[in-house]
RNA sequence: CGGGGUGUAGCGCAGCCUGGUAGCGCAACUGCUUUGGGAGCAGUGGGUCGGGAGUUCGAAUCUCUCCACCCCGACCA
C-alpha cells in the first residue's frame, strides 16, 4: 500500500480526554475516533489491525472446531424474560421498542439468541458436542466508559457457546478452548496469563481469565511465587494466619478517642500498628437488618467474597448512618463488636487477633487490650473476608503471592444448565430421553485486545506492534525520491519484490521531509523500517531498523529481502 | 446516581474576573525556498463562542436553565 493512497491520519497533538497511553496513541496514530462517550469510529489503519485479529481468533477456534455464526443485535426480549435476565440486568441492558411497541435489547451478550438456535437445530445427543462462535458487536450501557476502546459501550467480541450431553464432554471442550485461547494470544505476541476467575452467581465448575499484563490494569491478579497458581484477587482465597494466637496479656481498657474514625487515626493516635486494630463494618442482610463483618485494620474486604456468605445482602451493601446508630449506638469510627446484639462473622485474620484494639459503640470511645474468649466470646462463624495481598500465602500451598495488574481480554467459562435448563434446550438421548444439555461459554475481546496490546507494547514516539497485529509489516521509506530518478527506481522496484515476498508493505510515496516520515512511520508502530538513499545506493546498500532497535544496520539491497524474513515473525 | 470540572476554528488553548462585536499555536489551502528526524517565509480560507431564555444601548464575558463531554466516588466505619 501507498501512503498515497493510504491516507495516515495521524496527529501530533495529545488529545485532551485521554487518559492512558493507548487511548491517547490510538487518537495520535489515526486508528480511531471518538463519535460519543464510549463510541468509536475505525478507521482504516485500524482496521486493519482489527482485521489481523480477527483472522487470528477465526484461525484458532476453527482449529478447535468450532463453527461460526451470526447473531443479530437486536434481540426479542421474550428470549431474556425466558432466561430471567430481562428482570436480572439492569440499566446496563439497553432496552428498545419497535414501531410495534414491541420490547428489544441491544446485545450485551448472546447466551439466550445461542442457547434458542440450539434447540431448535440441535435434537440428538448424535449431534453432540458441538460449539459455535461469532464475531460480533456488543453493547453495554456501562456505567462510566473511560480509557477509549478499553471500555467503551460498543465494542467488538468473539464469543463461542458449546453444547454437551455430559459434564466430561464440557471439560473437554473447556480444555480445547483453554489451550485455543493460549494459541492466540501467543501468536498475537502478548504477554498473559490465564487466571482462576470468580464464576459469578451462575456457579459452574470452573472458569478462567486471561489477562495482558499492564501497569493500567483494571483487574488486579495475585500470582504465586512457588508455583503457577494465578487467581483474579476477587477470588483468591485468603488463608487463616498458620500461627497460633499470642497469649493475652494486657487488660481491657477503654479510652477516649475523640474524633479518631479511622483505623490510620485510631492506629497514629494510640500509637499501635493498623493490624492491632479491629475494623467492624455494618453492612445489609437478606432480610435487611444489619449483620457486622469483622477485619483485621490493615486488610481489606472483598465484597465478592462477602456477599457470597449465606444470608449476606448480593449485591453487598453497606448499612446506612441511620442503622449504624440504631445497631450499634454510635457513629461510625466507633463501632466494636463487644456487646454487639446482631449477627457477627469474623474474617480468619481478625479471629486469630489477641491484644487488639476496637470501636466501644460510644462515640470517641474505643477499647484496647481486647482478646477473644475473654472480653467478648469467641466468633461462632468464621469466614474469608479479606483481599489477598502481596506476600500471603499462596492458597495452593507452595511459595508467597505477589500482586500484577492485568487487563482481561479473555474469559472462558462451564455455564452448566443455566440457559438450557430455563429455556429448555434439550436433545435425545440413546434411550430417546430428553436431556437438558450442559453449556460452556467462552469470550475474547477482540477491540479490547488492541487497546491491551498497545498498553503493554509502547515508547515515547508511538505503539510498537507485535509483528503478528501489525497493520503493515514493513514501512519503506525512500528519502527525497522526488529529487532523484535512480532513489526512485529502486524503491519502486523493492517494493514490487516485497510484496511478491508476502510481505504487507506501506509505502511512503508521500513528498515529506523524512523526519515527518520517521516520526509518523514510529507513531503508527510500524515493526520494521527500510530506508532508502542516494548515498546508500551508491554502495548497493539499504538501511534496515526494527521499531525496538535505535541503530540502523546497512543491509546489500539484494540481501534485504532474506533479512526480513529471518526476522518477522509471519 | 453523588461530587468536581470543561464546552471559543479540524486539534490544543487564551480571552470571561473588570461587558464594547474574537485571538494564538498546530493542522488545511496557495506560492517561493528547503529536504536524513514532525522545515522557513509570505499569503488565504475557516468560528450560530454547546443550546435556549434573561439582564443591558450592547453579552464569549453577568444571571437562569437545558445539553454534551471529562475526572473522582459509589468497600475501609
Amino acid at each position: 500500500m501507498r501512503t498515497s493512497q493510504f491516507p495516515l491520519n495521524t496527529v501530533k497533538e495529545t488529545p485532551s480526554d485521554a487518559e492512558i497511553a493507548s487511548h491517547q496513541l490510538m487518537i495520535r496514530a489515526g486508528l480511531v475516533r471518538k463519535l460519543a462517550a464510549g463510541l468509536y469510529n475505525w478507521l482504516p489503519l485500524g482496521v486493519r489491525i482489527l482485521q489481523k485479529v480477527e483472522s487470528i481468533v477465526r484461525e484458532e477456534m476453527n482449529n478447535a472446531g468450532a463453527l461460526e455464526v451470526l447473531m443479530p443485535v437486536v434481540q426479542p426480549a421474550e428470549l431474556w424474560e425466558e432466561s430471567g435476565r430481562w428482570e436480572q440486568y439492569g440499566p446496563e441492558l439497553a432496552r428498545l421498542k419497535d414501531r410495534h411497541g414491541r420490547e428489544f435489547c441491544l446485545g450485551p451478550t448472546h447466551e439466550e439468541i445461542i442457547t434458542e438456535l440450539a434447540r431448535n437445530e440441535v435434537k440428538s445427543y448424535k449431534q453432540l458436542p458441538v460449539s459455535y462462535y461469532q464475531i460480533q458487536t456488543k453493547f453495554r450501557d456501562e456505567i462510566r466508559p473511560r480509557f477509549g476502546i478499553m471500555r467503551s459501550r460498543e465494542f467488538i467480541m468473539k464469543d463461542a457457546y458449546s453444547f454437551h450431553l455430559t459434564d466430561e464432554s464440557l471439560q473437554e471442550t473447556y480444555d480445547r478452548m483453554f489451550q485455543a485461547y493460549t494459541n492466540i494470544f501467543s501468536r498475537l505476541g502478548l504477554n498473559f496469563r490465564p487466571v482462576i476467575a470468580d464464576t459469578g452467581s451462575i456457579g459452574g465448575n470452573a472458569s478462567h481469565e486471561f489477562h495482558v499484563l499492564a501497569d493500567s490494569g483494571e483487574d488486579a491478579i495475585a500470582f504465586s511465587t512457588g508455583s503457577d497458581y494465578a487467581a483474579n484477587v476477587e477470588k483468591a482465597e485468603a488463608l487463616a494466619p498458620s500461627a497460633p494466637r499470642t497469649d493475652a496479656n494486657t487488660n481491657l481498657t477503654k479510652v477516649s478517642t475523640p474524633n479518631k474514625r479511622s483505623i490510620e487515626d485510631i492506629s497514629a493516635f494510640l500509637n499501635v500498628t493498623t493490624a492491632d486494630c479491629l475494623k467492624t463494618l455494618l453492612v445489609k442482610s437478606d432480610d435487611d437488618t444489619v449483620v457486622a463483618l469483622l477485619l483485621r485494620g490493615d486488610h481489606e474486604l472483598n465484597e465478592i467474597k462477602a456477599e457470597k456468605i449465606e444470608g449476606v445482602s448480593s449485591p453487598l451493601t453497606m448499612a446506612s448512618d441511620e442503622d449504624i446508630k440504631n445497631t450499634a449506638n454510635c457513629n461510625a469510627g466507633f463501632i466494636g463488636p463487644i456487646g454487639l446484639d446482631i449477627r457477627i462473622i469474623a474474617d480468619r485474620s481478625a479471629a486469630k487477633m489477641a491484644n487488639f484494639v476496637c470501636g466501644a459503640n460510644e462515640n470517641d470511645m474505643h477499647y484496647t487490650g481486647v482478646n477473644w474468649g475473654r472480653d467478648l466470646a469467641e466468633s461462632t462463624q468464621i469466614e474469608d473476608l479479606r483481599q489477598v495481598v502481596e506476600g500471603d500465602a499462596s492458597p495452593d500451598g507452595n511459595g508467597t503471592l505477589t500482586i500484577a495488574r492485568g487487563i482481561e481480554v479473555g474469559h472462558i467459562f462451564q455455564l452448566g444448565t443455566k440457559y438450557s435448563e430455563a429455556m429448555k434446550a434439550s436433545v435425545l438421548d440413546e434411550n430417546g430421553k430428553n436431556q437438558t444439555m450442559t453449556m460452556g461459554c467462552y469470550g475474547i475481546g477482540v477491540t479490547r485486545v488492541i487497546a491491551a496490546a498497545i498498553e503493554q507494547n509502547h515508547d515515547a514516539k508511538g505503539i510498537i506492534w507485535p509483528d503478528a497485529l501489525a497493520p503493515f509489516q514493513i514501512a519503506l521509506l525512500p528519502m527525497n525520491m522526488h529529487k532523484s530518478e535512480r532513489l526512485k527506481d529502486a524503491a519502486e522496484k523493492l517494493y514490487i519484490e516485497l510484496q511478491e515476498a508476502g510481505f504487507d508493505v506501506l509505502f511512503d510515496d508521500r513528498k515529506v521531509r523524512p523526519g515527518f516520515m520517521f516520526s509518523d512511520m514510529e507513531l503508527i508502530g510500524i515493526p520494521h523500517r527500510i530506508v532508502l538513499g542516494d548515498k546508500g545506493l551508491d554502495n548497493g546498500m539499504v538501511e534496515y531498523r526494527a521499531r525496538t532497535d535505535s541503530d540502523n544496520q546497512d543491509i546489500p539491497i539484494e540481501q534485504i529481502i532474506q533479512h526480513l524474513k529471518t526476522n518477522i515473525n509471519q
